[in-house]
DNA sequence: TAATGGGGGTTTTTT
DNA sequence: ACCCCCATTA
């Protein structure tokens, strides 16, 4: 009656049709937890649940995503209305706590048009306060920077931990100062509060909040009968609580998880909570997939290898499905790193010929960084790629001043916005900027409810303190942030876009190939009921990948994905090349200062190699340039990753650099010269 | 006071 | 290689 679920094993199916308390999936990679979960939520619908009263918390909206495609597949297949699917409450935590604090603003006393903070706008604040306190400039003494600041103050809301004790852990040499910083943090939240300013944390503590509230609580915890959540052992203890208040009186929960792949400490993430799910959710059923449908035992061989000399050890050995047979995954040993790209392309390249497109092989690195040389090779030797993780935002700084010209808007208490904005004007720096913040009453800690016309009926104060020369375009500015009567929050944005072109023009040297993007920001305004929400929306989800800022390299050509461990999870490839296996990359060196770090060090490296499904490749380059781009050849001997064990090794083949593979290498260097100077000559005969 | 250029310190993973 | 700080100049 339901086919979908002849094609699960055993313990799948017991999971997707569980009726009654709290259910615990441990899945371990490759076991098909996206399928069940997929396969549980169709059940869930097909069986008469509301699509709306399904609440599906996953990793990325990207997974929601997903998932509910899958979902709505398997419906289609019945009988079943596949297009409820889409109607299913899905997201991140932080999305769907967006969601529901816009909604009840008002009864936890936000202000309804409240701006939310990216981690860069967070520490901006920080910085704000930090220099407002001073500490930029005392003594010389080295001070937290900004970036610090947030990392300090985030783990210790997080883990709801006193912030001395987080220095000590974090930063030990700034112990000392464990009292100024708390300070900031004071002046942070102060700050926060006075501009309704909401930054990730908050959202999640705002939403613990709302849950647990009295009269909001069994509002928000009786709108969904099934609460499923993915990548469990990623969650730290504030979304636990979120999850709690949320199910106190309804049982139904559904998490799904493996600790072996926990690699979220750095975000207050703990394994303990899926390992001990029974405690917060009495009752709880367990049920365990072992079958790996994705890989080679070849491949599981490793993996199980690498999680047999954890401190605790794995508790699920990986069985393959597809039986005993596959290629043993390879060490390739590399000379130097500049060999290490050299080995990665030719293989995927050989892998090509043999039928592997490149969308099926994927590049895995530690850090976005070490992909680097790799990228400039792969360009020289016209093989795209699409990067995931580790982007930065600052080429969008033009993006980010519309979305502040957005934000002053709907909340003119958001002082962060304004100070980005004013500083596009010219001849406004941060003096000239602080003095029209002041003017339009925004420096104190007493502005919290100012109403937005209040604020703005000081601007011609403000304005007052501006250079003459930027005024036209300042008061143009102003004029925009300005609502009328009627108007739709598209039509708003439109004139806020016109009134900020010649600004963002100005500000930057190639102001004018940056006003295309500005228009992408209006179109997305025409979607959502407010402008904030655009700014919000594109800090909860930014782009993940290069394609996702450029546009994929071409969209029917077949393309190499690039990506860190992180961002990889929960994804799989035919083939999987894992560059970097040396000590202080995999493990990173910046992790080693406590056992727990090193044990998730090796986590990371477990996930990594459990996404290949056919072909594994790990590489390992034996000495690395002390200045890469220098013309000398000093250099330092890598350490193989300490991961790679005796143990471990057994269960590689290995591959070493041959002769002429080695002068290729060497040659390679002036090779290439030769071959990117045709290149660039080749451009003067068309 | 804003804009600009040189020097020194830091360098992970992401919602 | 990059960001941040600081000194110099306009």
């Amino acid at each position: 009656m339901f086919d979908v679920l002849e094609e699960l094993n055993e313990a799948q199916r017991e999971a997707v049709i569980h009726d009654g308390g709290p259910l615990r999936v441990l899945a371990g990679a490759g076991t098909g937890k996206t399928t069940t979960l997929s396969a549980r939520v169709a059940w869930l619908l097909a069986h008469g649940t509301a699509p709306e009263r399904i609440l599906l918390l996953t990793f990325t909206r990207r997974a929601a995503r997903q998932m509910l495609h899958r979902t709505a597949a398997l419906l289609a297949r019945t009988d079943a209305e596949a297009q409820s699917a889409a109607r299913v409450v899905g997201g991140t935590f932080h999305a769907v706590a967006h969601r529901t604090l816009r909604r009840h603003a008002p009864a936890l006393g936000l202000a309804e048009g409240f701006s939310v903070l990216d981690p860069a706008d967070a520490a901006d604040v920080i910085d704000m306060v930090r220099e407002e306190a001073g500490h930029a400039t005392t003594t010389g003494r080295r001070f937290p920077r900004k970036a610090l600041l947030a990392d300090l103050y985030s783990r210790a809301v997080n883990t709801g931990r006193p912030i001395s004790e987080v220095v000590a852990d974090v930063a030990p040499w700034a112990n000392d100062l464990a009292e100024p910083i708390g300070d900031i943090c004071r002046g942070y939240v102060a700050r926060k509060r006075a501009g309704s300013l909401v930054d990730f944390d908050d959202l999640l503590l705002l939403w613990r909040a709302a849950a647990a509230d009295e009269r909001l609580g069994p509002r928000l915890a009786g709108a969904y009968d099934h609460v499923l959540v993915d990548e469990y052992q990623d969650v730290n203890g504030l979304q636990v609580d979120v999850l709690r208040a949320l199910r106190r009186d309804d049982r139904r929960i559904t998490v799904v998880g493996d600790d072996a792949q926990a690699v979220y400490s750095f975000r207050a993430a703990e394994p303990r909570h899926i390992l001990d799910f029974h405690l917060a959710f009495p009752g709880a059923h367990t049920v365990v997939l072992t079958a790996n449908y994705r890989s080679t035992q070849p491949i599981l061989d490793t993996a199980n290898a690498l999680g047999s000399e954890a401190d605790e050890g794995f508790s699920a050995v990986l069985r393959a499905a597809k039986g005993a047979s596959g290629e043993r995954p390879k060490l390739v040993h590399c000379a130097d790193e500049d060999s290490q790209c050299v080995h990665a392309c030719e293989q995927i390249l050989a892998h090509r010929e043999e039928g592997i497109a490149l969308r099926d092989q994927a590049v895995l690195v530690r850090a976005a960084r070490h992909s680097n040389l790799l990228e400039l090779e792969l360009a020289a030797r016209r093989i795209p790629y699409v990067k995931y993780g580790g982007l930065r935002f600052t080429e969008a700084a033009h993006v980010k001043d519309l979305l502040a010209a957005f934000r002053v808007a709907d909340n003119a208490a958001d002082v962060l916005a304004w100070f980005r904005v004013l500083q596009l004007l010219d001849g406004v720096g941060p003096v000239i900027a602080r003095r029209a913040l002041a003017a339009l009453g925004l420096t104190g800690v007493d502005i919290a409810h100012a109403e937005n016309g209040e604020t703005m009926s000081r601007w011609p104060v403000a304005a007052a303190e501006l250079p003459a020369a930027c005024r036209p375009a300042a008061g143009a500015l102003a004029d925009a942030m300005a609502g009328r009567e009627g108007e739709g929050v598209a039509a708003h944005a439109e004139r806020l876009r016109a009134a900020m072109a010649p600004i963002v023009q100005r500000a930057y040297p190639d102001g004018a190939a940056r006003l295309v993007d500005l228009e992408a920001l209006v179109v997305a305004a025409a979607k959502v009921s407010r402008l904030s929400d655009v700014a919000a929306d594109f800090a909860l989800e930014p782009p993940r990948s290069t394609s996702d800022l450029a546009g994929p390299p071409s969209i029917d050509e077949d393309w190499l994905t690039i990506s860190t461990v992180h961002s990889a999870k929960g994804l799989e490839w035919d083939v999987v090349h894992i560059l970097h296996a040396t000590d202080g990359m995999i493990p990173s060196d910046m992790s080693l200062s406590t056992p727990s770090g090193l044990e998730e060090e090796r986590r990371v490296f477990y996930v990594g190699l459990t996404r290949a499904r056919r072909s594994l490749l790990v590489y390992l380059p034996l000495r690395y340039h002390h200045r890469p781009h220098g013309r000398d050849d000093a250099h330092g001997w890598a350490q193989p990753s300490r991961f790679l064990t005796e143990k471990v090794r057994a269960t590689f083949d290995d591959v070493h650099e041959s002769f002429d593979i080695l002068e290729a290498a060497g040659a390679g260097a002036a090779g290439d010269g030769l071959a990117r100077l045709s290149e660039t000559l080749e451009s003067l005969w068309s």
